[in-house]
DNA sequence: GAACCGTGGGA
DNA sequence: TTCCCAAGGTT
């Protein structure tokens, strides 16, 4: 009987055929990771929050020390979120590691520390959207939901040559609609991971491996060679430019003050060197700089020369920052968000890497 | 729907 | 150098 899901008609595709290529391949060829030594559910979650926009090969030595620093549910939901982040310290999207310590808690709490096994209740946790509850309900607990990230956008763009842009959120509805349809029921867990598998290895953005691919015969971009064209995907345009000044401040004794940032938005509860944005000033970015500390600390700082200028890349913004010089001319009185700390204190606290380059530089001169 | 949210690697 | 990313989620 054939389905049609949106304009594609799925009735000539063979899923059986096509699930039992799949499935086989990924038994014989699947990488040996960390995160695949098992399948319980804290362990999955952890690995597919970390996973997100984030290659394999980075994210293997930050799974291996998380887990062993933080090995159950319990111990992640006891532990402070300064020795959460700090764990995270360069993996980057920092509120993926806050929500996913909020969502813990509320596991711990409100779950008896079980992951839930239901769209319902998975979904609803912080950080947990739709392709992880998917990820988590068929790798851990073998339950056939659709995982659709960008490598099985990708795959089934070429599959069922699906010429939609695959930046457009409505486009992952419309694959999610079609692994519902051709999902292995017996094993949603090497299904879901076999795509991504074949994503990473065969299948890949530029170039495929199709003389590899062990579905090609089911593909039809393959059939009609356009599988380089596809998938569609729009670009996303340049990130913005902000000229900023920062300070390295030391008191006598060679220590440094570091501010905590706000609780929201860029690099949230991470440590920064104290730093303001200088772009639409009237004043110089080192008067800029000063009234800053005097106004939001009440700091007096004698400041000298710039001794390098950084420049950092975000994936929606571009900070240039000129780092300057301070000198500490009278007692300073730590608050919640500001402290003087000596070295070895400075690398108890998660740093963003832009602000670990402005110390490298620092220690440098 | 589009902007926000990081980083390091590879072509 | 420049560009595009890599197992997305939230607002």
């Amino acid at each position: 009987m054939a389905k049609n899901v949106g304009n594609y008609n799925l009735g000539h595709f063979n899923k059986e055929s096509f699930q039992q290529d799949l499935l086989s391949w990924f038994e014989a060829e699947m990488r040996s990771l960390p995160w695949r030594e098992d399948s319980d559910p804290y362990r999955v979650w952890v690995s597919e929050i970390m996973l997100q926009q984030t290659r394999v090969d980075t994210v293997i030595p930050y799974f291996k020390r998380f887990m062993e620093k933080f090995p159950t549910i319990e111990s992640l939901a006891m532990a402070k979120e300064e020795d959460v982040l700090k764990a995270w310290e360069g993996l980057g999207y920092y509120s993926r590691v806050r929500n996913l310590h909020s969502a813990v808690k509320e596991v711990n709490e409100s779950y008896g520390g079980v992951v839930p096994n239901t769209v319902e209740n998975i979904s609803k946790l912080k950080g947990v959207g739709p392709y992880t509850t998917g990820a988590i309900l068929s790798i851990a607990y073998g339950i056939p939901e659709p995982a659709v990230d960008g490598n099985v956008m990708r795959v089934f763009s070429r599959i069922f040559s699906v010429w939609e842009d695959i930046a457009k959120p409505k486009t992952r509805i419309l694959f999610e609609e079609i692994i519902r349809e051709v999902i292995s029921k017996e094993n949603p867990s090497y299904f879901n991971q076999g795509l991504m598998e074949l994503g990473a290895l065969i299948c890949t953005p530029t170039s495929p491996s199709c003389l590899l691919c062990p579905v090609r015969e089911h593909c039809k971009a393959f059939e009609e060679g356009v599988q380089a064209e596809l998938p569609v995907k729009s670009k996303k345009k340049a990130p913005r430019s902000v000229t900023m000044a920062a300070v390295v401040i030391q008191d006598e004794a060679g220590r440094l003050i570091v501010h905590k940032r706000q609780n929201k938005g860029l690099l949230a509860n991470m440590w920064e060197f104290p730093n303001v944005e200088t772009q639409l000033e009237y004043q110089s970015p080192k008067e800029t700089l000063q009234q800053y500390l005097k106004t939001d600390f009440n700091l007096k700082v004698e400041i000298e020369a710039p001794f390098t200028t950084i420049e950092h890349v975000f994936s929606h913004l571009v900070w240039n920052i000129t780092v300057y010089k301070g000198t500490l001319t009278e007692e300073i009185t730590e608050l919640e968000d500001l402290k003087i700390l000596d070295l070895a204190s400075l690398s108890e606290l998660a740093f963003p890497v832009s602000h670990q380059n402005i110390l490298k530089a620092f220690l440098a001169q």
